[in-house]
DNA sequence: CTGTTAGCGCATTCAG
DNA sequence: CTGAATGCGCTAACAG
């Protein structure tokens, strides 16, 4: 039919003919079928966004955010999103087999575990893929990170810069690549700012309020406690708020902390919280780009964002007294 | 094809000849082509969730969790989800031309504003969808909601036995159903506790932290500021406990606060909040079932759900000087 | 129990 | 510039 010329805007047709397409579409309320459109092009026009954990979405706000700008950049070219979880419970741990064949022509993943056999096989299948926060050591698939390296690195300087010496660390939930790589980062700020690691000062969380409050507690109930703890995320942080006042500690005067994201509420917090701020508008942008780039079939470089530090009031220079002990 | 009879577990195969074509598949890696299932059945087996404004998602967590619960209990039932915004500076308000024709077999719409030319629409379309928290007044469409005369009366309830006389409330953006809701539910309250309604004591907000930081002050400024302050949801109630913090004003002991909502940081605040909870699982249950229902043409009767009432930290009885204020 | 025929609505190819 | 034929991959209806 003309009728899908006009549609898609072929320029070989007669503006008055056009015209009356047009009008006739208008009248009947005509619109094109998306599935014969899929069927017939190969193409769905549909990107699926998977949460490799449905808690990542609760335990993060910050990927609702994500999620968000990436619905509206994919929106405005054309395509749509789906939302997709893999509950570790579930048979399907396969992202590809999450919808149907041909139901998306891309898949966005945010933070697959390292070594993740779903990212692996996704490879092989051929369907266009990219990575958010995956591992940037791992490579041989596209991926959009932020620079966890500079972002710890910014936190652990300005600790010891403040003065601490015992700077404890809460980690997020084991075998998640932004955990882990904290933890490496916290490490390596250690070495650089000349203070030795003690396993002893980590506390393992898994990016919840609770575990954070618990973290907080434990950490301040060792003989010698840290003059300053460092949270790997914000909302752990906020559990280890609640702790200090329900322990009668005072932030930042007894103890300082830092959280990671700078989530909004990171600032709306008594004290503000002193954390590092990823910018989600970039790595939206750069994860959408991606994404269609490789649907077009075209390479595109990986990208590693740089975030950078925020500095509140959760942070102050140690207790004298926490200074001069043994 | 006998392959088709097999995947769609039709009885009427030999075993032997069911197995061969397992073992075949499984070789082949084959997988049905869902545009085909589509276009030839009708169905796509997508369900549109639509947010008529993104900041809903951001400024009321509850909304993520309620998303979440969609997905899995549609998953389940073989249908993926698709993610739909409706910014407002967008050409389109139609929430049936979100998705191209045939992309979705139903929508569900989040909190539409009263009157929404949308929903409208879409009774006419044809398009099976349901609304949840839109207004349970507004009939004409299947919903499910959340009892917003109960919550709100159960909070004043509690103020008012606490003592409170001059109780302030902070709405919620304007023009939203809940949040017009929930302010004519204050008023009632207000009536029931014998108390008279003053505009002075209400402060416009929009749910997000920021608003509720600013009702906060302003209500504070007062002349006589009230010695309980109801926030439409927990979010600006965080923003208020920010405020008194910066205002040297302590919680619960010079003013009372709420929330509504009961999101994750609720308990975790300082102090923790006393908020009204809404049964989110039983939400997304009915919220799938009367979706998946009406898909199938059944009908099915919409839904008003009852919250209920988390006492916690930030309401006590008014201060006594407060009582015997002019 | 299994295979054949036909059509879902579109867009590509080729004729007019 | 416009129309007719064909096939995308599936399943209902109908033979065999």
């Amino acid at each position: 039919m003309t009728v899908s010329r006009v549609i898609n805007g072929s320029p070989n047709v007669r503006p008055e003919t056009r015209e009356r397409v047009l009008k006739a579409i208008g009248e009947l309320a005509y619109s094109p079928n998306a599935a014969a459109r899929a069927l017939n092009s190969r193409r769905s026009r549909n990107i699926g966004i998977i949460f490799p954990r449905k808690e990542y979405l609760l335990t993060a706000p910050f990927y609702v955010e994500l999620s968000l700008e990436l619905e509206g950049r994919l929106k405005k070219r054309g395509y749509h999103l789906f939302l997709g979880t893999l509950s570790s419970e579930e048979e399907t741990s396969d992202p590809s087999s999450l919808f149907g064949e041909g139901k998306v022509d891309g898949l966005i993943i945010f933070a697959p575990a390292p070594g993740d056999q779903g990212v692996a096989s996704l490879s092989a299948k051929g369907l266009p893929f990219v990575v958010v926060f995956g591992r940037p050591g791992e490579t041989g698939f596209p991926f959009v990170d932020s620079d966890n390296s500079l972002g710890m690195g910014l936190l652990m300087e300005h600790l010891a810069g403040l003065g601490h010496r015992r700077i404890g660390f809460v980690t997020g939930a084991p075998s998640e690549p932004h955990s882990l790589d904290r933890l490496a980062q916290y490490r390596a700020g250690l070495d650089r700012a000349g203070l030795g690691f003690s396993s002893g000062l980590v506390a393992e969380g898994d990016w919840s309020l609770g575990s954070g409050y618990a973290a907080f507690r434990s950490l301040l109930g060792l003989p010698e406690p840290p003059s300053a703890i460092v949270f790997s995320n914000d909302q752990m942080a906020i559990g280890g708020i609640k702790a200090a006042h329900d322990l009668g500690v005072r932030i930042p005067e007894d103890v300082s902390i830092t959280g990671y994201d700078d989530i909004q509420y990171a600032s709306f917090l008594t004290p503000p919280l002193t954390t590092v701020r990823q910018d989600i508008g970039a790595v939206g942008e750069a994860a959408a780009d991606l994404m269609l780039r490789r649907i077009e079939g075209l390479e595109s470089p990986s990208l590693v964002l740089s975030p950078r530090l925020v500095v509140r009031e959760s942070t102050s220079p140690p207790r004298a007294d926490a200074l001069h002990r043994p």
